[in-house]
DNA sequence: GTTAGCGCTAACCTTTTGTATACTACTTAC
DNA sequence: GTAAGTAGTATACAAAAGGTTAGCGCTAAC
């Protein structure tokens, strides 16, 4: 292997491009991840989700849900014996499979949170003097 | 530990929705990591840049190099010995701590693709029958 | 001298996304 | 009977993101 392993060739690279093309084409965007990882906290009712997702509005969130009910991520179940009737939402089995990518965003997120705040007392330092 | 670590506590998941929304607010939208994926292959011009990712305008992919070099991803670097002007962007040592998120998400997104597909052949087998 | 490529930027327009407000129909608690 | 919560939808509007077109100054090739 005589090339260097942190260039990637031009195939793999847009292998890769369309591969992570495909998985943002259904994850991607503002909301669709932290709806599923509020469902990971268990199984919720609407409104109980909206509380939780900080910044959503009821449209969205309900347009969310939907996409997310169309891709397999979540249920929606109607609980008609309760009165009044309870409408819960619960992520499926296949968000498991998301399990990698939410570990590996989560990490890098808080690494580059602390990152940015050691930069910015750096700076604050530097301003004072 | 009695409960079930498939839930997630609520603190925990407060925690990891504000990492998560950390992550994303940098490399969230439609272009930045495909940007990326792109200069990882090594470092590219502005026009080679628009021609790999696909569907990109000059406006959008000007736009995302800005902010991808303010946020430490990318260095841009003017060539002035050459003639005429070579200008270089590429990818800085800070873009390598993305690595785990980029490898769960190529991996994820080629299995839903092939997920997506076989369930696509299976209803166009019902559809004849 | 004309054409083509480079590395953009400006102006304008469309699409997507999100917000705010109001409203429905029902139930429970006071 | 009134207020408040549930699970949304409808409407209208505003903001953000992105696309389209044109063009600039430069160089190199035909």
């Amino acid at each position: 292997m005589p090339i260097s392993r942190t260039k990637l060739e031009h195939r793999e690279c847009a292998g890769n491009l369309s591969a992570v093309d495909d998985a943002l084409y259904v994850i991607g965007g503002k909301w669709k991840l932290k709806i599923i990882i509020t469902l990971s906290e268990g199984s919720q009712r609407f409104n109980e989700l909206q509380r939780k997702v900080t910044g959503i509005s009821a449209r969205v969130l309900s347009n969310e849900l939907k996409d997310l009910e169309m891709n397999g991520f979540v249920t929606r179940t109607v609980h008609e014996e309760a009165s009044p009737i309870v409408i819960e939402y619960k992520a499926t089995e296949y968000t498991d499979s998301l399990q990698d990518v939410l570990k590996a965003l989560t990490a890098w997120g808080k690494m580059h949170r602390s990152k940015i705040k050691t930069e910015a007392e750096h700076n604050e330092h530097k301003a004072i003097h």
